[in-house]
DNA sequence: TTCACTTTCTGTAACGTTACAGACGCTTGC
DNA sequence: GCAAGCGTCTGTAACGTTACAGAAAGTGAA
């Protein structure tokens, strides 16, 4: 009988054999996808026996292994979903929890083509799960961990003690952060490093004689915006630059607000010579401000700032840009919830990513 | 045995009540998520009359309906999706289908919030499926489509005669386009009136006194670089202008080819003394290839272009800009796809977005 | 009283998968 | 010669849901 089915379906399936499939199994319509059922009706076994044959289990005898995955090829199976996820649980999906207010340009699409492509050379599907200023940020997670609707997660806009992280933690729930934590629970993250940017961009700022610096830092309250002041101030204390106070705006806020702030700053006596900008999209309006009052970009005063999308220098020549690469972060964050989901310890799955500084491209 | 349940349940469940029913339903574990055998035992109904009563079907009684729905409510019931899914092949998902090359800036991120806003107030998840230039397009929705893993889809980058839509409509797959076809095919979509954008850009640099104009075009092979060429070409007649050729480019290259064939174009004795582009970064490109050439922005040229998030303006003032809101053709295309698998001719599923000129704001 | 019909509810089976507890035939050791 | 063990394979049950066929009780007409 075996000998028979590998002789049968060595070349292809014939007409009359397709034909009794469907009797078979009762199924009077269309073909419809092949399944377990399917296959093993074609090798003559068990569907527990085709099943186990196809993930290499070590019970099924190396011919029959063989002649089940060939026809499982052949006929293209893939298994159904919804089945393995009733049985076992397992969704075979990560959900990507974003917010809709971000203000960073470039930053949505270019983690989900990092999350992507990670998880393009596996069964996941990715699943983005939004919410907006007006929610709680727990409500995604918990939705998501509640419905059991992803084996793991991936945030943002991760705070020093994020309620998040200690309820998946509490819950048992892969998941892996943009961004570190500090409340001393080890997880998964990736995170750039804010404070060796802030350190840097004060650097550059000393080197070019900028001794009177403002910063526009991230949103208040996450964990980055700690670590980018941090580096701020020991960046000032080592190269003796002094610090304007510029506490009025974040990079959270509109682009007007920031533009009519940054004007208002340079219009005081004592006002900054150097900035330093935490994205992108920001530093367009930090840049008009200053020019509104009449300022000039090199001469009276320079900029360093984050980019994630490299357009700021086409804006102006004379800006410092540092990238910040969210497709790498994308990339990383997908390989630490696949990495926790299976069974790797989350002290290994933490990266952190170096500040490269960028040159203007000949024109 | 009906009112006795309405009584027990009307305040909340007993600590006892629960043990009993987890005795009754065998499962020693914790709690768990309930389901409908939960709400069944505790009505004292089967599960059948439970399922139905949730979906408010004819057959059920009035008082039976409320008390499950009560029930249902309290213990905080959430239907199993797998068990729905394999069951009834209804996946309560759709898919975005998004090229993972694609060069506008904001277009992933807005037009995924656009779709979240609409699926936020269904049961349906949000799965993002990419792919890659290196692939072709037809792969993701085959993939789909195939494996059943969406109720419907939605694509950009649509052609004229898209083998994609011919697909999913022999399949009778629900989908909906960012972009019209011109095969005959009548199916949901949203688009942008490029035609009409085109003519309002050629008509405002006439109105500056340009005469010879250049179009940076929309990808080939696209049907709304059709759209806007004939636009083009129009508004071109209408006022006497003339076509300056620059097809060598179009706003799906990089940055740097944009530029160095803008700068090329503008050291030719007949150089063009209008633009029309039709993307916001690429416009950053031109606009650095005209002033590679020592020349100014609103004395030698004007430059006409399309902008999806507002940060042109800040970048040169002397720009005339038109908004394309992608966060509306997301909400669009979501309410397209959702009403077509909800049984609306695809006919009544199609919408125009007008473009809008827009003024600079007062610094 | 009986029959037909309606209203409201119920049990069974099935979707595709995997865990589990065998079953079968062969070898091996005593 | 027999029990134990091994290597392969199998059937049954279950995950949570809904379609379907039907049952029980009540209503009304004859």
């Amino acid at each position: 009988m075996q000998r028979d089915g590998a002789v049968l379906f060595s070349g292809w399936l014939a007409g009359e054999a397709m034909d009794k499939l469907n009797e078979e199994t009762s199924r009077g319509d269309e073909a419809g996808r092949p399944t377990l059922k399917t296959i093993a009706f074609m090798t003559g076994l068990g569907v527990t026996t085709v099943s186990r044959a196809l993930k290499d289990a070590p019970e099924i005898g190396e011919e029959t292994r063989r002649r089940v995955q060939l026809v499982a090829r052949q006929v293209g199976y893939r298994p159904n979903r919804a089945g393995v996820r009733l049985r076992t649980g397992k969704t075979n999906v990560i959900s990507l929890v974003l917010n809709t207010d971000e203000q960073i340009m470039s930053f949505v699409s270019d983690i989900i083509y990092g999350v992507s492509e990670v998880l393009a050379a596996t069964p996941y599907h990715l699943i983005v799960t939004p919410y907006s200023h007006a929610q709680d940020p727990m409500d995604p997670v918990r939705y998501v961990v509640e419905t059991g609707s992803a084996d793991g997660i991936i945030i943002s806009r991760t705070q020093p003690d994020d309620p998040r992280v200690r309820y998946m933690i509490e819950r048992n729930f892969p998941f892996a952060t943009h961004g570190r934590t500090e409340a001393g629970l080890a997880h998964p993250f990736h995170d750039f490093d804010n404070h060796a940017f802030a350190v840097e961009a004060v650097r550059r700022l000393a080197s070019l004689g900028r001794r009177r610096l403002a910063l526009l830092t991230p949103p208040q309250g996450l964990t980055y915006h700690q670590h980018t002041v941090d580096g701020f101030a020991d960046a000032l204390s080592e190269t003796g630059a002094s610090e304007i106070p510029f506490n009025t705006v974040s990079i959270d806020h509109s682009m007007e607000q920031i533009r009519a702030r940054t004007a208002q700053l340079m219009r005081r006596e004592n006002r900054p010579d150097g900035f330093i900008s935490s994205a992108g999209a920001a530093t367009l309006a930090l840049v008009a401000g200053i020019e509104d009052v009449g300022l000039k970009l090199g001469r009276d005063v320079d900029v360093v700032s984050k980019q994630s999308s490299p357009i700021l220098h086409l804006f102006r020549p004379e800006l410092h840009l540092i990238n910040e690469d969210f497709r790498l972060a994308g990339r990383e964050l997908a390989r630490s919830v696949l990495g926790w989901i299976g069974g790797k310890s989350p002290q290994s799955l933490q990266s952190l990513s170096v500040p490269r500084a960028v040159e203007p491209a000949a024109p």
